[in-house]
DNA sequence: ACTCTCGGGACGTCCCGTTCCT
DNA sequence: AGGAACGGGACGTCCCGAGAGT
């Protein structure tokens, strides 16, 4: 589990791939090993525990490299608003990029999670949680609660514009997202008011 | 088609909870044949073509369902922000009271759809633009083309509210998102004026 | 099942010609209604017994005429080789006319019968003895059981030409057959002798 | 494919069984497995093409076996009238023995093949022109195209016989068909002459 | 240490032959 | 006479261990 283990890597890199792309009941484990190249022999030597285990770490990998990403953009540079604004852009273009049918995989998944999968549900809570967290760091007014509620909200819409993006085949909601939270985020600065 | 057809709808039903639960691909004939208390051999006879016959007749249930309610709130008797705030504490408390692990069936479809189901996934889309329209049309800004960016992030928050909810297991995610869409259609009305 | 009843005709006509495509088994009773065009629920008011009636009764009809074609050429006004010859040109041209792949509606059912349908089995045993004492009764040489054996022969020839008749899509067998056993015919008349 | 394997030639062997007692669409996979005693879950693992699969390969095996059946025969040390009605005698004992009610898997699986199944036609007809061509090679007189249709001719009556063997329920049309077979030889020998 | 064959049942979707009730 | 409804089963595939081989 520590070493280079290139099968270990791809298998969970195909995983995320085919989650964002039909959600976890609709990803096999045949077919991620098929995509991943890996020997197919190998899967549950390397994932004791099964497609669960795969889908979390693949999981796991998704929200670091999300939050990575949120942190080159709200990095106390530049105003909240802006920092929305190329968020949201820069996933829209990488949505399109991608073939516009890939949603956000912690999403996909808390979808079709089942009442069994606590664990896998509380690993999208915590990973919610964090990006929640990350933004709500950012943001430049006093009052935490409302932070905190904005930031929830954002990542609702980044969550919905996934949605929005795959029926339409468009990245155009993540914009016109990001266009309406930036100007939230900015008519909030000057008045510090909280919305009722 | 005409008659009592109480199967049928029941199968309908049965489809668009689990649907809600576990996505397309979570959710078995089998499965909804069984909550629905339907007799099994029935079901290729009202529905010949299959799951994917069920998943869109319950689909455009559900989006009609959706429709009545926007318009229930979006009646032009009421302030817009007030009808946003209302539709989203009212989606809140629909939420929680099904258990708060119910996303919404044509968001959770759209996010397992396979590239195959276009048919599928024009349905989507075409129900996410009649939501669209029809907040859109209750907006009391001119810019047209402004309104329906806005709609759209209404449309999108609300999808992705379902996640978050699902993940904290709580209608927070809606009220906070209600907040500040009702706050930023406020702020829209006085000014007129469109975020850049 | 007296009248004129032309539901209950083309539903027979159907199931023959299926049965002589894809046998009994691969027959299935949705198929047979709808190549008839008739109605689909008057299948179990003609035939209350079900798919095996339907069977039966179109095997006996097929028999029937089968009967009588045999009769046409063993008439008593020609050779025996002679109508060998003809019988087996005949059904070659009418096997390549009609496709070169529908094999006989009794052979078919008989090479699928189950160990439960006896009546079936014992329908096509008492058809195939039908025709082999039509074919005897014209053998032109006195020895009884040798005639019998010989039109034994000459029907499991003609079974065994659909076979191979189907298999290479082809006439031809039914026309080889023909010639030997005619010619076969013609060596015992002279002779009156029967092979040892 | 080249271990022990003895699931695989067990299903193999139950599904050639099972195809000469009630042909292709009457025989389920289910049955195959029961039948053989092979694991149910390996099905999948060694015939991933499924029934056709398992249809194709078991009709492989039988095709070899009656071939070497064939030149056990034909081994150019006896009379080919002689070959030809212990083929049959034999042919009649294994039957009897075998229950008298089992077809020739080839026959039975030509008689229902659908229109889709070509690949499995094509392996029908290059058995029977196999056999065919073993038992032409070794005829004594020395036409060729004449061989060769008397041949056919042999094939079909042999695959006849098992049709009327199966309606009787006894071996007696395989002894007929070898004598006549046999006499008919025999009259071809010394007069080199092929029927008209 | 790692890979693969093989084994294992449960379930997926779809369709079958049949019967009920108009 | 006839359309609607009914279970049971068809074939195929799922996710997953256990063992043998390298």
């Amino acid at each position: 589990v520590s070493r280079d283990d290139s099968s270990r890597t791809r298998l969970l890199l195909a995983a995320e791939e085919l989650l964002r792309e039909t959600g976890m009941s609709g990803t096999g484990i045949k077919t991620i090993v098929e995509r991943s190249g890996a020997p197919i022999g190998s899967v549950y030597h390397h994932f004791p525990g099964g497609k669960n285990q795969i889908v979390a770490e693949s999981l796991q990998a998704h929200a670091e490299k999300s939050r990575r990403l949120f942190e080159r953009f709200f990095d106390g540079m530049r105003p909240a608003a802006d920092a929305l604004r190329m968020l949201f852009d820069t996933a829209a273009d990488g949505f399109e990029r991608a073939g516009a049918n890939k949603g956000c995989a912690i999403g996909t998944v808390t979808l079709d999670l089942s009442e069994a999968d606590e664990a896998l549900r509380e690993l999208c809570r915590s990973t919610f949680d964090g990006w929640t967290a990350t933004i709500e760091r950012h943001l430049p007014w006093p009052d935490e609660p409302s932070r905190r509620s904005f930031a929830r909200t954002v990542v609702a819409a980044l969550e919905g514009a996934f949605i929005l993006g795959r029926a339409t085949r468009s990245g155009d909601p993540f914009r016109d997202a990001g266009r309406w939270l930036a100007a939230a985020a900015e008519s909030q600065q000057p008045k510090r008011r909280k919305p009722r």
